[in-house]
RNA sequence: GCGGCUGUAGCUCAGCUGGUAGUAGCGCCAGAUUGUGGUUCUGGAUGUCGAGGGUUCGAAUCCCUCCAGCCGCCCCA
């Protein structure tokens, strides 16, 4: 049997069903925060990821699907689309756009990663990118769009962190601060942070044993080695989420993230996912568009929605009525058959689901109009043609009534 | 990439001190007299027991390899 490809899932229904349910609520709240859908190519330069998302994470050393094309360059399947998106930005001057540019996406991503559960190789999500300005204020409508897409979808129990990782020079002083200090303290704490004190000194601060806690509390916090406007910046993003009345955790342990990032981070996780609880994660990355070889600055601040762990989460908060069959029409033979097609057209055209039956025994069909739980089976034998009135069958309460054609269009408009 | 656990009908699972697969539950199909579902009753189909190899007279049951899923590490969404 031929076997999807590893890490990779086919959705099906009812699933897709919660997946273009959480994409339509995630339009709606765009839209009401004026932002536009990009679509950008699956496919990118191998370059534009190296240099955009950093030589140097393991997203770009070891986890990108990338091949050589046919003309001999690099490409490679997008890890994630903030690159992209400035590249596009760049590339198509959307600089010279009147304001900032307020765009977003919804679209697979692909990463080589041991799959698990909320982790796969192809995974999807929805994001936003606000680029050209700097001010902390767009900071905060950014965090509160991605809470208003978690309400909306009917999410209310998860936890917002944010932090502010200064710029790549204080982080880079943090970190050498980081290791001085665990140098001495490390010997004392668990077996993983005595081997992380080494490999990835920032991961210390995730650990989650208990024991290690009071000496994780007492390790240097990024926050002090921010300089004075990304101190006065961290502190306005605060003040206008309180005005906003957005419930926040200051986390200063917050500091993974892409080489891209700057000043503020955040991610929100929730429990109910268990080890992969983040189920978003965002900041600014003021520099990348230089980076990525822009002459003018574009500072932007941007998220990502995992949304396979955002549709597990739905799927466990609450009960969605699936896609509903409004009316199965049963004709009863091949003149029926002929003459209900126009009928199923007209009925469809009132903008409801209509399922044309072709069995040849009315109990059949009745029995799949059950299943596929219709509100109405609609009866069309030789009685109905000859005397142009319509069986219609309320399949909840049995009840059955005989309509004129108009009287039946009339009677299925209304609810 | 590393470690652990798991893999039997469409789904959930039983069988696993080796003897050649389950009247299991749900689902699916058919029938209970020719234009009426949901309940009930009756009957039926479907598995190369994840794949390949080995041990054995004989393996779903033991061993090895591979594949996939889950959990942890790592990383992140």
């Amino acid at each position: 049997m031929i076997q999807g490809v590893k890490g990779m899932r086919d959705i099906l229904p009812p699933a897709s069903g919660v997946w273009n349910f959480v994409e339509a609520a995630a339009r709606r709240i765009f839209t009401r925060f004026n932002y536009r859908e990009i679509r950008t190519p699956i496919l990118e330069e191998t370059v534009l990821f190296a240099r955009g998302v950093g030589e140097e994470t393991d997203i770009v050393n070891k986890e990108m699907y990338t091949f050589e094309d046919r003309d001999g360059s690099s490409l490679t399947l997008r890890p994630e689309n903030t690159a992209s998106v400035i590249r596009s930005y760049i590339e198509h001057r959307l600089d010279q756009q009147p304001g900032l540019q307020k765009l977003y996406y919804i679209g697979p991503m692909f990463r080589r990663e041991r799959p698990q559960k909320g982790r796969y190789r192809q995974f999807y999500q929805i994001g936003a990118e606000a680029i050209g300005s700097d001010s902390p204020a767009i900071d905060a409508e950014v965090i509160e769009l991605v809470v208003a897409i978690l309400h909306e979808v009917g999410i209310r129990d998860f936890e917002l962190f944010v932090n502010s990782v200064g710029s790549k020079k204080s982080r880079a002083r943090y970190n050498e601060a980081l290791q001085a200090e665990l140098k001495d303290v490390a010997p004392k704490m668990c077996e993983d942070c005595r081997r992380r004190a080494q490999s990835n000194p920032l991961r210390v601060l995730d650990c989650k044993v208990p024991e290690d806690q009071p000496i994780i509390e007492r390790l240097p916090s990024i926050l002090d080695f921010l300089d004075e406007e990304d101190r006065e910046h961290f502190r306005r993003v605060r003040e206008f989420l309180e005005d906003r009345q957005i419930r926040f955790t200051v986390n200063p342990r917050l500091v993974r993230g892409l080489d891209y990032y700057a000043r503020t981070t955040f991610e929100i996780t929730h429990g109910a996912l268990g080890s992969q609880n983040a189920i978003l994660g965002g900041g600014r990355y003021d520099r990348l568009a230089e980076t990525l070889g822009s002459k003018t600055p574009a500072p932007g601040i941007g998220f990502s929605i995992g949304e396979d762990r955002l549709v597990m989460t739905v799927e466990a908060s609450q009960a969605l009525n699936p896609q509903r069959l409004d009316v199965y029409i049963a004709p009863m033979g091949d003149t029926a058959l002929r003459h209900c097609a126009a009928l199923a057209r007209e009925i469809r055209e009132l903008d409801l689901s209509v399922e044309l039956g072709t069995d040849r025994k009315l109990k059949r069909m009745m029995e799949l109009a059950n299943k596929q739980e219709a509100r109405f089976t609609l009866i069309v034998g030789d009685n109905e043609i000859v005397s142009q009135a319509y069986t219609l069958k309320d399949m909840a309460s049995g009840d059955q009534q005989t309509l004129s054609r108009q009287a039946l269009l009339d009677r299925l408009r209304r609810p």
